[in-house]
Parts: C-alpha cells; sequence; structure tokens
DNA sequence: CGGTGGATTCTCT
DNA sequence: GAGAATCCACCGA
C-alpha cells in the first residue's frame, strides 16, 4: 500500500504540504504544493478519462503513481499524478505550489522572478516539467520525487476553476496559509 | 478530414 | 477585465 494506491481525493489532500522536487543536470528545485484538484475518470465529465481511453490519456489509466502530462491551450504543460488501481482512471493536478529549493533557476526558466509556481502551467515550467516524463512512474524516476508532508497541514476544498464541466465538485484542495 | 475548444498565462487597459 | 497566443485530441461528417 503506497501513496498512490487511495482515492483522489485521500491523494490529493495527502498531497498539499508535500514537496515536490525535480532534479536535472542544470540543478534541482522545489516547491511546497498549495493547491491541487482531483479528477476522476467515468463519472467525472470534466475529466479526460471521461470518453474513455486514448492516446493522450492513457497514462491515467495506469497504476497510481504514474505520471500525466498534458499540454494546456498549446502552450502550458500540466503535470498530474495518477492513483488508485489500473484501469481505473483517477488523478491529482498540480495547480500551484511556493518556490522552495533552486529559485535562482526557477526565475531563469520562467523569465521572471515573481508569480513563479503560483498556477498548474507556471509550477511545470519552472521546475523543467514537460510530456518527457509522461506515462513513467514516479517512484521510478530519478530526477522527479515528492515527499512529506513533513507536519499537519490545513487545508479547504473547493470547487474546481478553469472547467465548463462539473466544476461545482469541492475536489480543489488549498492549503490555508497559517501566517 | 476539417472544425472546435480547452484542467492557461501574459499583457495591456 | 478582456483578448491574444498557440497545439492537438476529439468529434462529427
Amino acid at each position: 500500500m503506497g501513496r498512490w494506491d487511495g482515492p483522489a481525493l485521500a491523494v490529493a489532500r495527502s498531497l498539499v504540504g508535500s514537496v515536490l522536487t525535480t532534479q536535472s543536470t542544470v540543478g534541482r528545485t522545489s516547491v511546497t504544493i498549495t493547491e491541487v484538484e482531483a479528477y476522476g475518470g467515468s463519472d467525472d465529465p470534466a475529466s479526460h478519462a471521461f470518453r474513455g481511453r486514448t492516446p493522450r490519456n492513457a497514462p491515467m489509466f495506469g497504476p497510481g503513481g504514474t505520471i500525466y502530462v498534458y499540454r494546456s491551450y498549446g502552450l502550458h504543460w500540466c503535470l498530474n499524478i495518477v492513483t488508485g488501481e489500473a484501469d481505473n482512471p483517477q488523478a491529482v493536478l498540480i495547480r500551484a505550489g511556493w518556490p522552495g529549493e533552486g529559485r535562482a533557476l526557477m526565475e531563469q526558466r520562467r523569465g521572471r522572478v515573481d508569480h513563479l509556481a503560483d498556477g498548474p502551467g507556471k509550477l511545470t515550467a519552472a521546475l523543467g516539467i514537460d510530456d518527457s516524463i509522461d506515462g513513467m512512474h514516479i517512484e521510478a524516476l530519478e530526477t522527479v520525487s515528492i515527499t512529506g508532508p513533513g507536519s499537519q497541514v490545513d487545508c479547504e476544498w473547493k470547487r474546481r476553476v478553469g472547467l465548463t464541466l462539473a466544476a461545482d465538485r469541492p475536489w480543489r484542495c488549498v492549503l490555508i496559509a497559517t501566517g
């Protein structure tokens, strides 16, 4: 029983406050995850897996811990972690994080010094994540890891954003800043 | 086989 | 707060 075996909502909750780290030849970068969003399968009209398996969403049908990266609006990459059993598509979208290690590298990748990872596309850009890891298993990758959370964090469930379908589901989990 | 629109971001007003 | 930038999977024909 690994941390990716449970339903998307439970994994989503456990990811908030965790640290996502990427390692490459140019350096190491990390963020503390502050916002995630859960997606289901055939029961969730907003999910890419809603209409069944396709070449693009195939990673969502893999076992928990599989990485699903897709292109958004032709421009950005969005990072998902698949959860649960294979062939029961569920995933968690990593929406935002606080910059941690490797801030200078993240600033360089983003081309600015603010708003480094406060959105799904910005987060992948800051961490240097693209579709080269699509379909890989996170535990098998040296270059991507998720640890923690090291301490208890408070979260709030809100409705999903950026969707036209089933956006009302309170499946977006946001870290409550304790000041 | 072409039209369509999105789990977004940036810039300018 | 609105509009543009920009790709490709999916759907209907």
